[in-house]
DNA sequence: TTAGGGTTAG
């Protein structure tokens, strides 16, 4: 068994307690008169911090010279004393911690007891590992040990959080026959490892049947099911439980409404949001720092500025203070409108308010530098954080990178990647992708697909955003071939493709020559289920243009007013430089005023065209003053 | 002395 256990135990933590525990080095020798003197007198010390108020607050590194003290100390303290010690550290989240201390105590001749084992049990359990957890409960039992609620309850937690739903299931029923009534807490466990297996409806039914069998749904039920209810949107469920349970004289907390109430923000129904907040306090439930942030995140996000600014005044007139995150939120919500000012303004008043920023607050800044191209300040900024032991993360090497390739310096975004990776931490996502469409964009195809050929090989995975920068790349740097068998690939892969990719390919055909294969492709959207945009039908329709297939550009033209996407200045734009070529004015006048009426203006290249044939004496200038 | 869930920002 101890070599079972002692697999377990490869994490620097645990290095780090193995050496705490087993003191400087020196093996442990007998205790001289002294040192039992020294270890009666300490012996007062862990009692005492032992007690409900000791552990409450208590440390890591404090938990675990404790633990040193209690093993020096003879006799040994009682298991139940070892027991609650464990426990304070399992409630940390430090698992491994309480395993290497488990073993320790084995190793030490102090016998565990049922509650020792739960406690193993869970710690294995919450650690995934478990097999390891089984192999405890079999020791266990093989002691004499009956397993309680406890033990079974943490082993079903075990397997929900695995990839065992299905024996998760099981074992409910079979705690029934062995004897052992689940409760609600068994109930609760379970009814959280269907949301986490997407079995919605099985949870809720659950909520019905647990009542059934005699364990009433609480608060905890509830919060379970009213979460995994609205993280994937289904907040008419979420609201008749809200309802259910007040029926149930089960009061709703602020955490529920909070839940609520952002997913209503985040599914843009903001102003049922906004009601559920009155509805919230006329039931004398006070609003916290988290429901106002989540308000004023998503109004700003919506553009709602002035509403956004009243719901702040009003919770500072309430004294509840905003938080890193409110700053956070609207700092960034700032950047991304482009108005970095008021931004830097609101990141100096959290200073002012000595509210310490965080690792999102300085990417949100750092990106707004990024964005106006002050990339010395995003670096200066980059410094700081690490300064203020901020410890920079994946998003903020990201969001450098993509300042960088969008200033052109793609070569100095790949050593930002390098010395990311140096420092630990790996390439996601959009980091590669990221650099795969900064070398596009400097015209150097062989660099951008040596990357996205490193990013599979270093497992991590393309989405669709990837290969749509990757086939664009391709198209405009002249490689449509290759472009093609990829493209050929995705559509017989699992990769859901978007109208976006399509437009990529009819584009890189059509701007190839290959009009008809981009014609085909347009035509097989309907069938593949994907609705052609206005940008499909701008590509197609300056595709036929290009090739002067003018009947052809019309009657899609037509097509697209008839029921298709409403044409936009890009439409019109293109059919003008069209007749512009061909020199048919009257065709061309009676389409800038079309367009004109629709409220678009002639854009650059088609101003362009007109300046030309100005100079050329082809058209007059009451053509230029058409046009805007 | 052992078990369960849920909220905000990139």
């Amino acid at each position: 068994m101890m070599r079972s256990i002692s697999y377990a135990f490869a994490s620097t933590t645990k290095r780090f307690v193995r050496r705490k525990i087993q003191g400087k080095g020196s093996p442990r020798i007998a205790p001289s008169s002294f040192n039992l003197f020294w270890e009666r007198a300490f012996s007062g010390g862990y009692r005492e911090k032992l007690s409900r108020n000791g552990l409450s607050d208590l440390k890591l590194d404090e938990a675990v010279d404790l633990f040193s003290d209690m093993v020096k100390s003879r006799p040994f303290p009682s298991i139940v004393e070892f027991n609650k010690l464990l426990s304070a550290i399992a409630k940390m989240n430090k698992f491994d911690v309480v395993i290497s201390l488990g073993e320790r105590m084995q190793s030490l001749g102090i016998s565990h007891n049922l509650y020792t084992y739960s406690i193993l049990i869970n710690c294995f359990c919450r650690r995934s590992q478990l097999s390891l957890a089984l192999a405890i409960l079999g020791k266990m039992m093989k002691l004499g040990y009956e397993p309680s609620i406890v033990t079974l309850s943490s082993l079903l937690n075990g397997y929900c959080h695995g990839k065992r739903i299905s024996d998760a299931v099981a074992l409910v029923d079979r705690m029934v026959e062995m004897g052992c009534q689940p409760n609600t807490v068994t109930f609760n466990t379970l009814i959280h490892g269907l949301f986490l297996h997407s079995k919605a409806s099985e949870a809720v039914a659950l909520v019905d049947r647990m009542a059934v069998k005699g364990c009433q749904p609480n608060l905890v039920t509830y919060g379970t099911v009213v979460n995994g209810l609205c993280k994937r949107g289904d907040i008419d469920l979420a609201l008749s439980l809200l309802k259910k349970m007040e029926k149930g004289k089960i009061e709703p907390d602020v955490v529920i409404y909070n839940t609520i109430i952002d997913s209503l923000c985040k599914y843009r129904h903001v102003d049922d949001a906004r009601n559920l907040f009155n509805e919230m306090e006329n039931k004398g439930i006070r609003p916290n720092v988290v429901t106002y942030s989540s308000l004023i995140s998503c109004l700003c996000n919506y553009g709602r500025w002035s509403d956004a600014s009243r719901l702040l005044s009003d919770m500072i007139e309430r004294k509840i203070n905003p938080n890193v995150v409110t700053f956070s939120a609207l700092i960034d919500a700032f950047v991304k409108e482009g108005k970095l000012v008021e931004a830097e303004k609101l990141y100096e008043e959290m200073i002012k308010r000595s509210i310490d920023p965080n690792v999102i607050t300085y990417n949100s800044l750092i990106n707004g530098f990024c964005m106006h191209d002050r990339l010395n300040e995003a670096k200066q900024m980059f410094s700081l954080m690490v300064s203020k032991d901020c410890l920079p993360n994946v998003v903020t090497w990201g969001t450098l990178i993509k300042g960088v390739c969008k200033a052109k310096k793609v070569e100095d975004g790949m050593d930002l990647f390098r010395e990311m990776s140096q420092r630990g931490l790996v390439g996601d996502t959009i980091v590669y992708t990221t650099l795969i469409q900064g070398f596009f964009q400097a015209g150097d195809c062989d660099n951008a697909q040596m990357v996205f050929k490193k990013m599979v090989s270093d497992g991590v995975h393309p989405n669709i955003m990837t290969y749509n920068i990757l086939l664009d790349g391709l198209c405009n740097n002249g490689k449509l071939e290759t472009a093609l068998v990829i493209f050929h690939d995705l559509q017989k892969s699992k990769m859901e493709l978007d109208v976006v990719t399509y437009n990529i390919m009819i584009e890189g055909m059509c701007k190839a020559g290959k009009i008809e294969d981009g014609w085909i492709l347009f035509c097989s959207l309907s069938l593949k289920g994907v609705k052609p945009d206005v940008v499909t039908y701008n590509t197609m329709i300056s595709g036929f243009c290009r090739k002067d297939l003018k009947e052809e550009a019309d009657a899609l033209f037509n097509q697209m007013k008839e029921n298709g996407p409403r044409p936009n200045s890009g439409t019109y734009n293109t059919l003008i430089r069209a007749r512009l070529r061909d020199g048919d004015k009257a065709a061309s006048a009676e389409l800038i005023k079309e367009m004109r009426s629709c409220g678009f203006a002639g854009d650059a290249s088609t101003i362009s065209i007109v300046i030309n044939m100005l100079h050329d004496g082809r058209l007059d200038k009451s053509f230029l003053d058409m046009l805007s």
